[in-house]
RNA sequence: GCGAUCGUAGCUCAGUUGGUUAGAGCGCCGGUUUGUGGUACCGGAGGUCGCGGGUUCGAACCCCGUCGAUCGCCCCA
């Protein structure tokens, strides 16, 4: 017997109540952004690394280490999305979408990235998305902030919260980044390892480390707010306000930082609340949407600036938080009595037009008689309906069980497909 | 990249300080409950105890390695 192979570590085989969870989240994702008018989008799930290098960020953990990179047969180097954004935007450059802008774009699938899987983090794992590109008003930030929240509520998701942030527009965001360098420099010998690493490396991340020792110094870290310039501070309050108008509740997270270069003003994520059962579920990982404004992208890339904002967010963590979904219900099991050529064709035939008129049926056909009924009887169908032959070898008469309405719409729809038939 | 815990039947798990042919439930297949049928009962198939070494008269159990899974750190959705 040759080996199975196994499947590849962070990958995941999805099935049954999980599957329906995700489909779920999918579907509503799909009528939402419809209602909010975004429009649908499909991107190649590979780039040139380049894309993804220059739009993230060098020196990210993402681009420094979790890409899933590879040489093609011409020797280019070729990059696994690791998200969504930066290919949106090489699409938008490459294909002139300038001329639909503004422009509001949906899209989900799968991403990779190379890490250490965990609760609720794959190697390939999936998001939804949605950007806005080209509109540099506040008001942008806001429509995508609120069909984030109809989602999340439409999925029936609880005790989860916005916490929103500003870094400022690029002079802002420097000058708050050098001083939090300033600060945090003159304590670096009390700061755990992973911060005196992140002073070098992104030192706005040691505002949200998990280490006490840490945590003493941030309280008392420059705000942002002491930067902010007066467009950057206006456009804040713009967003606020807005979201207030929308009837979105937020909450300021002065130390929210994303981790991705390209962030600009908004920024935010959607947070279970302490103790909430959303975050239990989640086990360590927090953040089930995320994203911000990211006005700066589109030059890294070449493109004239383009000011957007985004949000993504993964499909698994949301489908953990909308809990099991069975899948529907089996409306009509057909049981076949016996073997004959006569008695298959009566099963096959009824059970077609059962779904032709959008019945669900299913044909119990296999097995011992008995355990045809057992079957079909676990099945959780509404209508059981069984074909059999008399002594002489004639097809009986069909019989069905189950609740006098369902088996009048079962029955109703087969006299449909007969009527039609006769037309 | 680092740490902790765990790998026994298709699935969920027992397996007593190391001691005969490794068990149960569910699922699957066949049958009985002398008619139609979610019950109950009987029987059957199915396991290199993740893999490789070692210790021992003897290893599912102890030791080392390795692969995998889970959870956490880093980072992130």
């Amino acid at each position: 017997m040759p080996k199975t192979p196994q499947a590849i570590r962070g990958t995941q085989d999805i099935f049954g109540p999980d599957a329906e969870a995700f489909a779920f989240v999918v579907e509503t994702f799909e009528r939402v952004r419809k209602l909010y008018r975004f429009r649908r989008v499909e991107m190649p799930v590979f780039e040139k690394t380049e894309v993804f290098a220059r739009s993230i960020g060098e020196t990210t953990d993402i681009v420094s280490k979790e890409m899933y990179s590879f040489d093609d047969r011409g020797g280019e180097s070729l990059t696994l999305r690791p998200e969504f954004t930066a290919g949106i935007a090489r699409a938008y450059l490459s294909n002139g979408w300038q001329q639909y802008a503004p422009v509001k774009l949906a899209t989900h699938g799968p991403l990779f990235r190379y890490e250490r899987p965990q609760k609720g983090r794959y190697r390939q794992f999936h998001q939804i998305d949605a950007e806005i590109i080209g509109a540099a008003e506040p008001q942008a930030d806001v429509e995508l902030l609120a069909m984030a929240d109809q989602l999340l509520k439409e999925l029936g998701i609880e005790g989860v919260t916005l916490h929103l942030n500003t870094l400022g527009d690029g002079d802002s965001r420097e000058a708050w980044r050098a001083a939090l360098v300033d600060h945090f420099r003159a304590v670096k010998d009390e700061l755990s390892e992973d911060s005196q690493e992140r002073l070098e490396k992104n030192p706005l991340r040691i505002l949200d480390s998990k280490d006490r020792r840490d945590q003493r110094f941030v309280a008392d870290a420059p705000k942002i707010d002491q930067f902010l310039s007066d467009d950057a501070r206006a456009f804040f309050d713009a967003v606020t306000s807005g979201l207030d108008a929308a009837g979105v509740k937020w909450q300021r997270a002065e130390s929210l930082v994303r981790g991705l270069d390209y962030y600009r003003h908004t920024a935010f994520e959607f947070i279970p609340d302490e103790g909430s059962e959303a975050a239990g579920k989640l086990g360590s990982q927090s953040t089930i949407l995320g994203g911000g404004r990211y006005d700066g992208l589109m030059e890294s890339l070449g493109g004239a600036a383009t000011p957007a904002v985004g949000w993504a967010a993964g499909i698994e963590r949301l489908a953990m938080l909308v809990g099991e979904r069975e899948e529907d219900a089996l409306e009509l099991a057909v049981v076949v009595e016996g073997d004959t050529e006569q008695l298959h064709s009566a099963g096959v035939r009824t059970a077609m037009m059962a779904r032709s008129e959008g019945v669900a049926a299913e044909v119990f056909a296999a097995g011992s008689p008995r355990k045809r009924f057992d079957k079909a009887v676990k099945s959780g169908a509404k209508v059981i309906m069984a074909f059999g032959e008399d002594g002489e070898g004639n097809l009986q008469a069909p019989r069905m069980k189950g609740d006098e309405a369902d088996i009048e719409r079962v029955s109703h729809a087969l006299r449909e497909f007969a009527l039609k038939l006769r037309d």
